[in-house]
DNA sequence: GTGTCTGCAAACGATTTGCAAATTA
DNA sequence: TAATTTGCAAATCGTTTGCAGACAC
């Protein structure tokens, strides 16, 4: 994996104190965090970090392909800058968001005669592993 | 498939007219239609008809499973009548989404020891066979 | 210096909420 | 008439946009 800076000079990026630093967050905790949580953790090593940066820095990391953007129907949006093909689990109790490593290609298998697959996004929902043993 | 009124008497909702009109309307036009156009459709029939009415319907629908709502990361809720397991296919181009019915199941295998599944939200993405063809 | 980047403030838009009028049992 | 439903208007909130100052090459 190269260091943040080489990442964004490859995709011709300037690499800012900003960018490095979201890359670098986003590559350190894979917890899938949102706009809100990025902000609130850099902005006290990043004093005048504005949440327009966070979303103009996330589009454009996401634009080169350097982070993947999830939806999971909760009001806003959670970035991962694992980019390789997964699915996300997300825990209805805790709220956790856990990579899981299946293909989604085996999807293309069941589509009908002549569509074209570009993108899949599977997502699941239940308990992760910890909140089914605690489960009264 | 019973009728839309039975459907509502079954769940103990009041059949209203715009509960049973929107009810209607899911079930006929199966092209996962958005608030905006459940509105802009059912208006002209319903002249005092509100967006609050349709939101407040929608969510009332969905609590008793009679709909499902899907959220593909446009900005906006789209809604269903058919409750029965299967994914969703949105082409890129027409903007259209289609039924795909794969058990979502399969997911299940997957998960790492001890998570549980609740609920799967596959959605997939590119051209249906009608733009594939028409794509320069 | 010229073009890019940042960040404040305002705008945006789908959805939610408060509440009074209308409807139904 | 008492409980429910409707629908207008305002609020909410994540995200986007406009633009002026700051920064980089």
């Amino acid at each position: 994996m190269p260091s943040a800076i080489e990442s964004l000079l490859t995709s011709n990026i300037r690499p800012s104190i900003q960018r490095m630093r979201i890359l670098d967050y986003l590559r350190q905790r894979k917890n899938h965090p949102t706009v809100e949580t990025i902000f609130n953790d850099l902005a006290p090593e990043i004093p005048t970090l504005s949440k327009t940066t966070v979303y103009n820095t996330l589009q454009l990391l996401k634009e080169n392909g350097l982070v993947i953007s999830l939806d999971l129907g909760e009001g806003y949006i959670r970035y991962d800058a694992d980019t390789s093909p997964h699915l996300h689990f997300e825990c209805e109790k805790c709220g956790g968001v856990f990579d899981i490593f299946m293909a989604p290609e085996d999807i293309r298998k069941k589509l009908p005669t002549g569509f074209v697959l570009k993108e899949t996004r599977v997502y699941a929902f239940g308990l992760c592993a910890k909140c089914a043993k605690l489960k009264g």
